[in-house]
DNA sequence: GTTATTTATTCGGGCCCCTGACGAATCAAT
DNA sequence: ATTGATTCGTCAGGGGCCCGAATAAATAAC
């Protein structure tokens, strides 16, 4: 089951060439598998050999109806390896998927409203349901990712603001999480692997440019440029609530929550439309269903949301020039509201592109969470560590 | 003098190794080599001989002193290879490095002010003086990089937008100056360059997360993120002139020439010294002279633009989240503005982020093309093609 | 039934890496 | 000056892995 603990780098490289292989072009025969990677018949037979006593390869079949003898096909095996996807925020959403990406469950409910230990408990509960459902345990996942709100610190995985849910940033969530369900465990910000799911399974499949852009409680931004995710130093890439536009930005409203923040963030919206005159509103939702039943009101502030989010998405266009960007989250996602967006934007960017919106909604999390599983649990058994990174140079030299 | 026709994964892993460890402990013997690369000393002393032949390396000298047999030391021999840098903006300048990252020379004149295909002549007239001072060929560099203004599309190599030098946009610069030159060339845009420059050799060294605001004629940025430069998919990440900062985004001269630009361009800033009431000035090195001198109205433009710039920074913090902001080009390089900048700076963001002039100046561009050349020529010469791509997720499958 | 074709395994050769052993060169101490 | 300890570099043997050729097996077409 466990992958042979040394391989040589050779056999390393083959293992990762027919795995590809198989990843992509799933039930195929051993001489196609030499034909696509290009190894011989032999090497590419012994990898098989090695992958089926492994349980991590299957065989499916046989072809018929060419000529020639018969060949065996093979397919990835769902029992290779599992991954998990975990998205918390207002709701709790678990995923389970196979090594080969098929996603076999879904589960998802209120997150525990007391927060901190007591969510933790509750996505273990859930992981262990879906685990059962599916004749596997938590331990024998491979691979645990983590949606969570807040900025995540990428050299130590803590959540380092983390709004809405309480008493998160002070747990060793990966450290507990990993001990509760057994497998090592990453986090990541929700909006980035939101972003992750679009390119993966949404909007921006097999783009390389791409900013998403998510409006619903808060603002953010996730960015994938030249095919990687945008972090940062610290983790804060794309926190854009500081983003100088929509006001002025030395005010103490602007400098305590962020100048973006404060007028397009859920609050700053009903601010906004009570401060226009508009009756009370409990949700940002209910402004946006007035403003189409035809309340001038709100249909002015929808219209100088849009108008500012159309401000962030120059900004963004200007910064690091994405070829399509996604509007996402409860307010973002809302159809119409691209276009607005779209609308405006056309005047402001020197050049066009593209925006749409989010096609996964509410799932995006879960998808992008499990795509970097997915990934990880790739890199962790096909990998070639000492190959990733390119030559560093040397320093400068006082001769 | 090239490199083996055929090298088997492995051995190609070997070499990478050794020129690595020769890269950065340069005098250095086959025994210390074996040691440091983890490699036998049998397959050390086998590429050392290898390396050798191909004059790739040489011997100098000998340890003494210690007990024991004395070894030889060997160093990455300046016959091995060359790169070239090329910046051509008002002035051209032309650096030679050996394939060790050693600086051999460097030149500079004005631009051939008839620009296009006569600015490519002088490059090639320039390169070859180098060339023959260092008893090579500008056919014997085995990479050439050239910094240029504009907007360079990162897969044709095309420049784009090219301000400043007339007709460059027309020609096909990387086939004309290869030809000219007999070696490979790449375009990179100038900005970008110098902000590489600063990592390898300036103020940056070893940071990963760095942004590079250049003001000079124009405004522009260059971004270094997770440790690799963000190009965007059109090439035209950190083309900031458009962003809308300084004025209303949807007046004509924004849309025009970019918002921001408009303002804090070099003509921008005379334009408001005069709007000011200020005298006749022909250069921005005048308004901030007269500052200096204690001209109220020069500081007060002077001030503005500093504003400007921390929003403009501000902005890119947001965004991509850098630890260091260095400013250069001939008005951001100014080290008193650096301070106006961190001042107005420290009360926009959430987070103080370091501010430096860039340390390199003029020579920051030239400096960024060698190492991007250093960098290929390693590549092509060790690196390891199929490995440096992470394995491809599966596609979203209908079942 | 025979033939052509395709699949899969077996065998030998070559590359490359590693370990262990050996001669060579040097310093330190007697 | 000789001896011993230490380090350098090379030689030889063993094992992993890849490839090409040959061979056996299975199947469609004739």
């Amino acid at each position: 089951m466990p992958p042979p603990p040394t391989a040589s780098v050779a056999r390393q490289l083959s293992r990762r060439n027919v795995f590809e292989a198989l990843l992509h072009r799933s039930p195929i025969s051993r001489a196609e598998l030499a034909k696509v990677t290009g190894l011989s018949k032999q090497t590419t037979s012994e990898v098989i050999d090695a992958f089926d006593q492994q349980g991590l390869v299957r065989p499916v079949g046989r072809t018929s109806g060419n000529v020639g003898r018969t060949a065996v096909l093979y397919e990835l095996s769902p029992e290779g390896g599992h991954v998990l996807g975990i998205d918390l925020g207002a709701r709790l959403t678990v995923a389970l998927a196979d090594i080969a990406g098929r996603v076999l469950a879904e589960a998802d409910e209120p997150t525990d409203s007391r927060g901190g230990a007591w969510a933790l408990e509750q996505i273990a509960r859930l992981a262990g349901r879906l685990a059962r459902e599916h004749h596997t345990h938590p331990s024998r996942m491979r691979s645990i990712v983590l949606a969570a709100p807040g900025v995540v610190n990428p050299k130590s995985g803590a959540i380092e603001m983390a709004p809405n849910i309480s008493g998160l940033g002070l747990l060793n969530v990966v450290a507990l999480l990993g001990e509760k369900l057994g497998s090592p465990v990453v986090i990541e910000n929700d909006i980035n692997l939101a972003l992750l799911g679009e390119i993966w399974h949404g909007c921006a499949q097999n783009l390389a440019n791409v900013a998403f852009l998510a409006l619903g409680t808060g603002v953010g931004l996730g960015l994938y440029v030249d095919g990687r995710l945008v972090r940062g130093e610290n983790g804060a890439a794309g926190e854009i609530g500081y983003l100088p536009i929509g006001g002025d930005p030395l005010q103490a409203e602007s400098r305590l929550q962020g100048c973006l923040e404060y007028q397009v963030g859920a609050t700053g919206i009903m601010r906004r439309y009570r401060e226009a005159g508009g009756s009370e509103v409990d949700s940002v939702r209910e402004v946006f269903e007035r403003a189409q039943a035809g309340d001038p009101l709100a249909a002015g502030v929808v219209e100088e949301t849009a108008r500012l989010t159309a401000l962030a998405a120059a900004t963004v266009i200007a910064t690091v020039d994405p070829q399509l960007i996604v509007l996402g989250g409860s307010v973002g996602a809302r159809p119409d509201f691209a276009d607005k967006v779209a609308r405006v934007l056309l005047r402001l960017a020197p050049r066009p592109v593209e925006i749409r919106s989010s096609t996964l909604g509410k799932r995006a999390g879960v998808v992008g969470a499990l795509s970097v599983a997915l990934r990880r649990l790739h890199d962790e058994l096909f990998g070639v560590a000492e190959l990733a990174a390119t030559l560093p140079l040397p320093p400068p030299r006082t001769r």
